[in-house]
This record gives C-alpha cells, structure tokens and sequence, in this order.
DNA sequence: CGCTCGTCAAGAGCACTGCTCTCTTTTCTG
DNA sequence: CAGAAAAGAGAGCAGTGCTCTTGACGAGCG
C-alpha cells in the first residue's frame, strides 16, 4: 500500500519533487537569499499563489533543500568510505566534505553557513544531519587506543563526552574531545575556503586541505 | 584640515554615523537579511529615497558595517594581549574571538558566515580582516620553535607558507601550517556553536571551547 | 551683492517579494 | 452519482531596493 497510492498522491509527489528541482536549480545559481517562490511557479507555469499548497512557506521549501542538502552529504561522506586504513578512511572522509562544498557551495552554506535569519530549523534535520557525523565517529570507533593527553577533558564536561560516546562507542574521553576538535576543523577549514578567507593567500587549495587533515590525523592518532 | 571639515561634510559624516549606528541595531535584531534601508530611513524620519544619498546601495551599507565588525574583532583580539605566556595569549585570543562572537552574533555571521548572496567583499575589508589574523600570527612567532611534524608541507605549498610567513615571521613551515589549521579550528568551533550545530550535544560550550582550544595550543607547540 | 552650481530631501513610481483570501475547477470517495 | 476534499487561479496587501524628477538650501565665485 506504500507504492499504490493514489493518483493524486503520485502527482502531488511528482509536483514537490519538481519544485524541489527548481528551487535547487535556483539555489546554485542565486543562492538562498535569492530563492522565489514566486519565480519557481514562474517556471512550472502555474500560479504564484498555488506553489503554497505544496509549502506553505518559504520556510518549509528551505527545510526540504536542507534535509536533502544534509542526505546528500550524507552519501557522499558513507560511498567515501571504502578503505580500510583509518588514516585513509578519515582524509577520504575530508574531501567528501570538501567536494560537497565546492561543487554545491550554496547548499553547502545553506547547511553549515549562517542560518538564513528568522529560520529556526526544525527536529527533521537533525536525523540527516548526523548521518556525516556519524561515519566520522566510526572512524574514531575503530581506530583503536589514543595516545594519552597531558591534559583529560574536566569532570565537569563528562556528561557531554559521556553523549558525545553515543555517536562513537568505547573511546577515551581524550579522543572524544579530540574528534569534536578535529571535527570542528574540518569544517573550519572547508567554510573558510568557501567563504572567501583564503583568497589572495592559499593558492593551493586542495593541497593545502589535504596537508592540514592529515596533520589532524595524526592529531587524532589515526 | 583633517578636522576643520566644512560643515556640510560634518553633517554629512554624522549622517552617516547615525544611519550605520541604526543599521547596527537592526542587524543585531533581525539579522543581515532583515536589513532594510527603508525601515532605517523611517526611524531617522526621512524620507527612504534620501538615504540612498549616503549609501547608494545596501551592499555599501554591508561593506561599511563589515569593515566596522572586523575592527571590532580586531580591536578586541589586540585589547585580549595582556599576558605574556604564549598559551595564555592563544587562549585570550580564541576567548575574544568567541566572546565577540556570542555578543554579536548577527555581525560574526557577516564577518565569518556564508556571504551575502551576490555580494562579493572589496578590498577595502582585506585590511580590517587582517587585524586579528596577525595576533595570532604575533603569537606563534613569538613562541619560538615548534616539535617537528613527521611530515613536513610538500614542495607544492612552499610559496604559500612564505607568503603566510610574513604574518609569522621566522617561523619555520610545519608550524606555519599548523598555525593555519589551527586557526580555521578556532573559528570552525565558534561558527559550529554559533550556528546550532552543538545543540542538543554540548552543554558546557565554553568549558568545551576552552579545553578544544587548550589541546590546540599544544598541536602548535605554544 | 547676486548667481550659479552642487548637495540634499522628498515624492511618485517600477518591478519585485511572501503570503492571504476568495472563487472556481478538478478529482477522489462514500 | 453526489458530496467532500484538494488544487489551481486571480486579486490584493504590505513590504522591499532602487530610480527619476522636482524643489529647496547653502557655499563659493565673479
């Protein structure tokens, strides 16, 4: 009964997916900001005012790109992760990140830049948001022992390391914060160079990406 | 004769203070996007076709709100070099950064968030931007040298580690590099608590921060 | 002094936007 | 087949950035 829906159901389907094309198509072009419901529905040959029985707001055709946006990623980091050496698995794992970004800069601002104002993302992206996460936990996971820091995390942040473990199961609290650290610098590194802050200084991008990754591997003990 | 302006220009020079100190509000209220040079023009009590005389575009309006927010950053990173232990100094430096950040959320997303879409940063910014980046490069080099990386930066990047090196000089290219990356986990970390990618996760978030940015430290030898 | 010219303010107007309301048409269902 | 539900269309509201034209004001020059 999940495929034999009726045929309304399918067309309205087809119509969401539709908009979500365009709007996609807009989105590369224009980025966020420049989305309009009014010129999607310019381009589907339908009235402006109809596109809101599909969504109802701007805020909710956002939602939908983000939740596909944090999918898409999604993908992309798991297909990344063929090797088997963790060091591997890791660098691999960057430039599913890097990649995504450049080659779809705006979703990817869309998904780690400065939330567009006024919207409050709702619980639905969060699933999808943590499927990136996730395989960046599994790399720590399986990487074994850490060498031991001078300096463990402080009680007081042993209920967060304690959540954090959820997401990568039996490593030390000094790995824990280490991951979140060397998360964090990905992503640092990859909005930086999206957004501007390398230009007319790093010209080599990718080397430059892959050098200091894998000095975090490192940092991390891979 | 800098200050014996005619007093046209006076006028004109407060005029424009008056309407950036009110855009600065309203940004701080609604965000970038939020921005509007009509609603400015309405709480000055002019007419909304006048205040394109000050500033012919909104983008212009941005631009000079931008190169403010990157002095304040600026001004804030210098007034945070107090101590004089390297660590310390990196742990103010990344302090000021965050504290800047929380305080005015809605003008480190300008600064350091996706761009505006369709604006594209002039050179009247660079200068501003770099203020805060030479504090830290003032920090490493101050710290003498550093370990030696395992694996040095390849061939392909030596032209940009020298030209980084003229924020950092005498600092030898494994720590320029890490410098880098350090820096990028700095501002990743304030962007990913800024921007809500630690709800739900980290409670502690300045705890979190300190102890990140302490282990960072280390990485870089301070 | 008078006159011109640059500056500034104001108003109307254009082309957009998101969103709502009403009305009609289409489609599914009991 | 008739009624209900869903979808489309159009007009309209309030808002936006930006332009153009029209007047007023003041500073500098002959």
């Amino acid at each position: 009964m999940s495929a034999a829906k009726t045929a309304r159901e399918r067309v309205r389907a087809e119509m969401v997916r539709e908009i979500t094309d365009i709007a996609r198509t807009h989105l590369a072009r224009d980025g966020a900001a420049g989305l309009s419901l009014r010129a999607i529905a310019r381009e589907m040959g339908m009235a402006s005012s109809a596109i809101h029985r599909y969504f109802p707001t701007k805020d909710d055709l956002l939602t939908a790109l983000i939740i596909d946006g944090y999918n898409a990623l999604g993908d992309a980091a798991e297909a990344s992760q063929r090797d088997q050496d963790p060091t591997g698995r890791w660098l691999a794992l960057c430039h599913a990140v890097r990649d995504f970004a450049l080659g779809r800069p705006h979703e990817y601002a869309l998904l780690y830049g400065s939330p567009v104002p006024g919207y409050r993302a709702p619980a639905d992206t969060v699933g999808p948001a943590l499927r990136t996460t996730l395989v960046c936990g599994r790399i720590i996971a399986d990487a074994g022992p850490t060498p031991p820091d001078p300096t463990p995390p402080p009680a007081l942040l042993a209920p967060d390391v304690e959540a954090l473990r959820q997401v990568m199961p039996g490593v030390s609290d000094v790995a824990v914060t280490r991951a979140v650290t060397a998360w964090t610098a990905l992503f640092g590194a990859v909005s930086f160079e999206l957004f501007g802050q390398f230009d007319n200084t790093i010209t080599h991008r990718r080397e430059f990406f892959d050098h200091g990754m894998r000095s975090l591997a490192r940092y991390l003990g891979l």
